[in-house]
DNA sequence: GTCTATATAGCGATAGAC
DNA sequence: GTCTATCGCTATATAGAC
């Protein structure tokens, strides 16, 4: 009781988060994330100044968070190989034991991908983001199947990416794999792509 | 100027699919999509009794599409491996050639595993269509796999078709590649999986 | 920093003239 | 079958009291 305030921003940004995740950004109202926290509407114009400076807020948090756990523990020091399926496992890992950001990294993507959902300098600074991402597994791609080998590094690596980013689709969390056992399963099946 | 009337009816259906595909249900107005037909918003309710029954005509109609073109090609007289070879190779060209129809199908999809956004009577037949593709996409793989293959077959399956429904998220219609060219790459990279 | 009350705007959908 | 006008509602966001 003595501190159960918690900083009231970082739970709207939590609750947006799901809300979003959940029904996408145009069918979630700040109604209902106020409700969330425990809040009525106008309350939450206290915090950030818009529903899309939430949303905006929201996909940054959520793609930091992708990146620090995926790229953050990326060691150069290492194998092509060893960080491809560190890439792979961690990509996968996180999918698995953080749905809610997976699906709200999915949502902004697609947003991105479409038209005007966002601002621009937010969809600038996401593709660029997701950019980095596909660079360096295409550039550990190419070290290992080599610069002429077909289909192409980059094709091969967006294959791989695409993999563990849609995990998440149909894995369900009570169901009969745990988290580990399909990050095994997904890095044999790279590896395959990998033609190794 | 004869017969240019056409069946408002499919106008409208086919404007609410590029609208929802590239936007979003929720985020779509009837106003935009009759403003595309050269209506008013009004009359639109002379041909559909609400903006939900046009999402349920347009996805049915998307899905519809999808299933003909992938499944209804499909030779139970042919071998797994040629079998597998025509779902993949079809499923990709039907991705690349109709953008709109493919992105409808995902934006469903997606509705379909969120919640609440659609009639439930609707999420059930989607998910028992999408059903029918994956058991038939299942069976094939276990066919040539084996049943005791790691990854199992319902694995290497989903990832199968995993590739094939989101290669229009990166693919451009002016890019380097043809889709031709892509679904031969896509079935190099789906043999990998099958470790054929 | 939260509340109630309200401004403003846009939504889906209906009524009735043509 | 389409139009204009409008209903009823809900949305985001603001104003001002506490």
């Amino acid at each position: 009781m003595t501190q159960t305030v918690e900083h009231t921003r970082e739970r709207l940004l939590q609750a947006a988060l799901r809300r979003f995740s959940e029904r996408g950004f145009a069918a979630t109202t700040v109604k209902q994330i106020a409700a969330d926290v425990g809040l009525k509407a106008p309350a939450i114009y206290n915090h950030y100044a818009s529903k899309e400076e939430l949303l905006v807020a929201a996909s940054t948090w959520a793609l930091d968070a992708f990146q620090n756990y995926v790229l953050g523990q990326d060691d150069p020091s290492q194998g092509d190989v060893e960080r491809l399926e560190g890439l792979v496992r961690r990509h996968v890992l996180y999918q698995l034991t953080n749905l809610e950001v997976a699906r709200a990294n999915d949502l902004v993507l697609d947003e991105v991908t479409m038209q005007e959902s966002l601002p621009p300098e937010m969809s600038r600074d996401i593709r660029g983001r997701m950019r980095v991402h596909l660079d360096l597994l295409t550039t550990l791609t190419s070290s290992v199947i080599g610069s002429s080998a077909y289909p192409d590094a980059r094709t091969t690596a967006l294959a791989i990416t695409t993999l563990c980013d849609r995990v998440n689709v149909w894995y369900r969390p009570g169901g009969p794999s745990s988290a580990d056992e399909v990050a095994d399963a997904y890095w044999v099946l790279a590896k395959r792509l990998l033609a190794i």
